[in-house]
DNA sequence: TCTACACCCTGTAGCAACTACAGGGTCAAG
DNA sequence: CTTGACCCTGTAGTTGCTACAGGGTGTAGA
């Protein structure tokens, strides 16, 4: 499989694919007489789960670990539990600064009555944080 | 006011208040005999009307076109508004995915028994998309 | 046989929004 | 006269790609 076959059968830019290798999240390929990259199936394999576990939105490091993991099948699933469970510790995290965050806009725009810029609340209260009800982070 | 004391005044770094003014954010302030900065209570409001845009999550650009409507007051407030609520948008468009994604996870992490990496179901469910009940974006 | 075209290669630079040096200069206190 | 806290410029690093530039390869049609 060349890497555009590859590219198409993952979903993967081309690009990316070569970006993997060079950090070294994806293995080196054979080469054909060409110089072109020959893939097999176990790469599609694991390029699908590095893209599946980038759609989670694990980091690049983390996929790093998984993918440890996935080499060394007689070891402890643990570590994968924790990074998963930190994964989505942060994303809850996430989701409640950015609801936060939603009503801090939603009150801010409702402020705006329309006009010249130089009345508009909505100016007024970017210029001025102790209008808001909440410190964001 | 030299740029240690602007920064604790803004609470922002010094190196990001030299970034603004090389990206043309923050317009250059005069300079002491030394070539030091000397920032005035016009830079300190104006910084800090960056720095609360940027906490609230507006881009550098919008921060940008924000700033044009505060030094041309006599403008209509409505692309200000515009600004505000398409952010609010975004917003809430991010605020759905993570709330997605955080149900997928919690179901992969659901899925884990203990025991070696062979056999755990959250690396399994990294590596197979088909056990996801919707698509990630 | 020539040539058009779709591929592939390497290497480098760009994006956002900072942050972190390295390698200097300035200035007041002790 | 030296110590320490500041300040300066310029450049490179961060994350996760993406987009060239400037080449080589392989095949099908005229
Ligand atoms: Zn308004
Ligand atoms: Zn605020
Ligand atoms: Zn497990
Ligand atoms: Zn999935």
């Amino acid at each position: 499989m060349k890497i555009g076959e590859l590219s198409r059968a993952t979903g993967t830019n081309i690009e990316t694919i070569r970006y993997y290798e060079r950090i070294g999240l994806l293995k080196a390929p054979a080469r054909t007489s060409a110089n072109y990259r020959a893939y097999d199936d176990l790469h599609r394999t694991r390029l699908a789960f590095v893209r599946h576990s980038r759609e989670l939105g694990f980091s690049i490091e983390e996929v790093r670990s998984l993918l440890d993991l996935v080499d060394n099948p007689e070891r402890e699933c643990s570590q994968a539990d924790q990074i998963a469970t930190r994964h989505l510790a942060k994303v809850e995290k996430k989701i409640d600064q950015l609801i936060t965050l939603r009503g801090e806009l939603s009150q801010i725009i409702g402020r705006c009555r329309g006009g010249v810029a130089a009345d508009c609340r909505v100016i007024e209260s970017l210029a001025d944080h102790t209008m808001c009800h909440r410190d964001h982070v």
